[in-house]
DNA sequence: ATATACCATCCAAAAAACAGATAGATGAAC
DNA sequence: GTTCATCTATCTGTTTTTTGGATGGTATAT
């Protein structure tokens, strides 16, 4: 290993541009210094890389092989650079969010998305704990963000930010008795089984309208939705999760004529304002608040 | 890009071996070079790669993560040199090879498998061209190394090497009439179709056994061995090639009680003498020679 | 034929790499 | 607690390499 990166770099600008002293202007050296680390690399490594016999030096054949691999080099150099460069500007390697249901991947994905593109080094680790852990994770630690719906027993450590409103419509499956009905009262909700949120420690959800007699409690939004859609009862469920399923028929939306205004639920970035947040966890945390604001 | 090969190998040496000195020691250099190494990349990448509080230095968390960059780096460098190396030593880029048939294909695949690691550079070119073609492809450069059977119009320029000897006794499909008898005689033969080996340009084989009165002619032992399991025919077909059938019960083996003993194709390597070979097919023409020596 | 742009080579100056020496620090052994 | 081996950072003078400018020879276009 007797070649510099100089030399691999005097080698590409040569290749590139078609003339030493092209590539000397490029790379703002003098032409001396190209030649001679071109033709110190040909010794290095022992084959031929230009044909200087014409006016402008040739790949040879070789060259043109050689010059993947210098390129490949190069290239795995520039990323170092700029992997060290991201570190040293206080980008984390770790990303942790902590959020509150698997329910929310499907509006979150895209934001992850231009994450990815704009942090690709950045390992995001993502993860769905029940409400009070999601703090716990916070305060630990474990997690730098946490995304959900808005909760009463907030810690005053933990920072929140809105990023949005949910309306929650009640939705049954289509061929419910209830959709057949055009608007419903508080007496048709009683008689069907209703499905809630509930949580593993059983805290209970500050949004809790339980109007039915007969109740199912499940663990999370895709999973309510998936009972809904097969008729199990009917539920209140938030409007991005059953726009899909709804388009396509699959479910249908109450019209209750006892409710003046639909149940809304705010949506909130939090974390943990001790704790330090990386270049990638700030963007990450305005990316959000920027949507919600964008979105009016 | 202003750190150098030299500063990473310092950084893995000393990653590696947990100590300065000893990477030193590894690297046939003086400790301080290794000390001022690491100190310059760390300086050059904006980011502390060791924590020298304790006895030994320690790899902190994103040395550890821009190691794995940095010894990517010194992988591709050492590929670069050895592919130079390789080069450098008359390794050819690309070696093209002139088999006469694709049913050579499956006792050929092995050493082909052999040469792939010995040299995994090098492109590797099949074709199988007609028997003409195959010494007209060796004359032109075209190809550099043919395989095939043994030929009458052989050129004077074109050396060749024998690569064993291969039986080909005659077959039928396992539910052909023919099957059902213990020996045939010529007339059992006669009365059935026989198919045999053509060639697009319609040069006569030098092996040219026409027995039966019925005949279809086909280019290529597989696709002769395709329509025999069938049971269009009966056909003269290589061992090596009739292994597999015969073993699974898809094809039977005719006893002829009027030829005294199996035909004998040979089997030979070919090569132009005026060009030049480059390892990689001096390697693959002397495995193939060797393979026939072992088997005898 | 002339002009232009190219390359290799030479040269002196600047820069960098190097080994050795030294001093301070750490951790293991006693 | 002291000793000892081993570690790292840093300094130093020397050696090596790199650098840019100048020069001369050569290929191509006008």
């Amino acid at each position: 290993m007797n070649f510099s990166i100089e030399q691999l770099q005097a080698f590409d600008a040569a290749a590139h541009t078609g003339s030493f002293s092209a590539a000397a202007r490029r790379l703002g050296k003098a032409q001396s210094v190209i030649s001679t680390a071109v033709a110190n690399l040909e010794a290095d490594l022992g084959v031929p890389l230009f044909d200087r016999s014409g006016r402008y030096p040739a790949l040879t054949a070789e060259g043109k092989r050689l010059l993947l691999d210098a390129r490949r080099i190069i290239e795995a150099c520039a990323n170092l650079q700029a992997l060290s460069g991201e570190i040293a500007a206080g980008v984390e390697h770790r990303l942790t969010l902590a959020v509150d249901d698997t329910s929310h991947l499907p509006w979150l994905e895209p934001i992850l998305g231009v994450f990815a593109e704009r942090f690709p080094n950045v390992e995001l680790e993502l993860l769905f704990p029940l409400l009070d852990d999601q703090i716990a994770m916070l305060l630990s630690g474990r997690a730098q963000i946490g995304i959900g719906y808005e909760q009463t027993n907030a810690h005053k450590e933990i920072e929140t930010r809105s990023i949005g409103m949910v309306r929650a419509p009640l939705f049954v499956a289509a061929d419910h008795p209830l959709a057949a009905k055009k608007r419903v009262g508080r007496a048709d909700l009683i008689k069907h089984r209703q499905i809630v949120i509930t949580s593993r420690g059983g805290a209970p959800h500050h949004f809790d309208v339980l109007i039915a007699s007969k109740v199912w409690r499940v663990e999370g939004d895709l999973a309510i939705l998936e009972l809904v859609k097969r008729g199990h009862g009917w539920a209140m469920l938030p409007e991005f999760l059953a726009e899909g399923p709804l388009g396509a028929g699959e479910i249908f939306r109450l019209q209750p004529d006892f409710i003046p205004e639909l149940p809304v639920m705010r949506m909130e970035v939090l974390w943990h304002r001790p704790h330090a947040q990386g270049k990638a966890g700030i963007w990450l945390r305005d990316a959000l608040i920027r949507r919600a604001a964008e979105r009016n």
